[in-house]
DNA sequence: CTGAAAGCGCTTACAG
DNA sequence: CTGAAAGCGCTTACAG
């Protein structure tokens, strides 16, 4: 293991400035620089983290909590992370909740204890508390973790995009399946989809509405949309919004049981755009998170210099695929 | 932050004997060790990871390097790994290699500086290298990476399942898409699945055999699919075998496309078992792969203490569904 | 602009 | 069985 004093030894200076050229500190002259330099490729030189560590009480890793990082939007997300924190020389620590609050704070107590630049935390609901202060910066993804600024997509803004687009396809009988209530996403999407429909709905033809609540994953999407659709005819909606590409592909799945053809007897709209969405059959319209934009905005909130961390709410677009179309009459 | 300092305070004694009730350490007495003990609970003591790093050269966190987080496979053994370390108190260090040999390098070395007790690498290639060596012991698992030994799954012995299994149902035309050829996993499962069919074909009724190659992706699948499927129906296959659930799953898109009914016109296999397997429609037979043991076994062989670390291929179970029935005559 | 030196918090031989 | 002390490799005031 070389280490600084082999450095400066071979380039004749002091381990201080050795230091000095590895923090890209400008004070060391242009020729110092450059034979400092030298020495530590001549070396193969690699600093120790530790020990770099243990001195600016800052280790160069993000920490990330997802609740499950084989849901595809959150593996997605972990992915850009990665990215985003590899341009800056960062190393990205995953720690899974589980979907349990218990576990998340365990989880986030285990990644503090490294001391990295910044923890992000997609929360697994919205009664997890981390229970004491922390000088690291912890920031919010998707879903609010306790009282830390939260990065999203405009879930409410997104799902009236979709309210929108099935109204004016000329849907008046719809059924939205919610993500559950005791998170804000769920709320959120909810809210955006019930109030534009709402309002639509009184300024023009009236709607009818079923509402439906369920986990955000395949499974609920299947046995939801099959209880949906095994109502009798008169009652079945032409459409069924769901709040998320899970949800709506478990949905997909029902409907093929049942012989129902997606889009020509029942349009199904998802939310996210996961890699899935266009391989489905049909492909999925759905609200495109800017996955890339959020990862981003987290880390630059995380290396915010001057401490005025903010939410953001960055516009989610609509894709329109194959999975809707105006109701057979 | 208290330190040990603080602890050995307040419990009357040195800072030697807090390190060594720290480290389970069984020299210190019952009646020190109590005391020690609840002096780091009222202090709410926690160790600074970084001092320890320093001093033991060594950090509580394992490396893991994956092609894409973004594939379901590797989300899942992504997530095994890491309930695996969670139960021996380690993090980990998740980095992608986007497939990329160069990439895969600079991650693993940006991993090694850490100084974790060992790193995790699903190769993105064979060709791949890391160029040094390194103390911390390094796994193979599911794609070689370099000479590490390679936790994996049977692929072999996988595929040949499939070919039984398509064989007993009296498939003769048959249509293999292997994976790339330049990864072991590839060959493995191709040449598994081949000479098995070409024992059966010789021993029993003569097998048809096309073979084509792609990555493990879904648009491959797709691709392939549809131009399997599109050669006039007297050449078409009765039955696609493909290397992956991710290929399979594109199949089956181009299948329904074309109007070609699954199971009844055509059978359709994977190989790997995601949780998506279960979900498409029909729902595809598979080889189910025992992610759990795999994380498990690499784990294990990560902190086998006796240098002896060992090459493990695990048996992979079918899990025959929907996507597999006898030809139509 | 550069060097000498202190010290981050821990672990671990070495004594006793 | 426990304490005193050295030292892991780095960074950063403090001098000059």
């Amino acid at each position: 293991m070389t280490t600084v004093r082999d450095v400066a030894k071979r380039a004749g200076v002091s381990v201080g400035t050795v230091s000095r050229v590895l923090s890209k500190n400008e004070t060391v002259k242009q020729p110092l620089k450059e034979r400092v330099q030298k020495a530590m490729q001549d070396l193969d030189y690699k600093p120790n983290l530790a020990a770099r560590a243990l001195r600016t009480s800052q280790v160069a890793v993000i920490g990330l909590v997802v609740p499950d990082i084989t849901n595809p939007f959150f593996a997605q997300l972990a992915k850009c992370i990665e990215t985003e924190a590899a341009k800056r020389n960062h190393s990205v620590m995953l720690a899974n909740s589980h979907d349990d609050e218990e576990t998340e704070r365990k989880q986030i107590s285990a990644l503090l204890d490294h001391a990295p630049r910044g923890v992000i935390v997609v929360a697994a609901s919205d009664t997890g508390a981390l229970g004491y202060e922390t000088i690291v910066p912890i920031i919010s993804l998707d879903r609010r973790f306790e009282k830390y600024p939260l990065i999203a997509t405009d879930h409410s803004d997104g799902s009236a995009k979709i309210a929108d687009h099935l109204y004016d396809l000329g849907h008046r009988k719809i059924a939205y399946i919610s993500g559950p209530q005791n998170t804000e996403v769920g709320r959120s999407r909810r809210n955006g989809f019930l109030s534009r429909i709402k309002t639509l709905g009184h300024d023009g033809d009236p709607v009818t509405l079923q509402v439906f609540e369920g986990q955000f994953d395949y499974e609920h999407g299947e046995e939801i949309g099959r209880e949906i659709l095994q109502s009798n005819n008169f009652e079945r909606p032409t459409a069924i919004a769901a709040a998320s590409d899970q949800l709506a592909i478990g949905v997909l799945r029902a409907a093929r049981d049942l012989k129902i053809d997606v889009p020509t007897e029942l349009s199904v709209t998802g939310f996210d755009d996961i890699s899935l969405a266009r391989l489905v059959v049909p492909r999925l319209t759905t609200i495109r998170q800017p996955t890339d934009l959020l990862a981003q905005t987290a880390l630059e909130q995380i290396f915010e210099e001057r401490g005025t961390r903010e939410e953001q709410a960055l516009k989610g677009d609509i894709v329109i695929r194959g999975s809707t179309s105006p109701p057979s009459l």
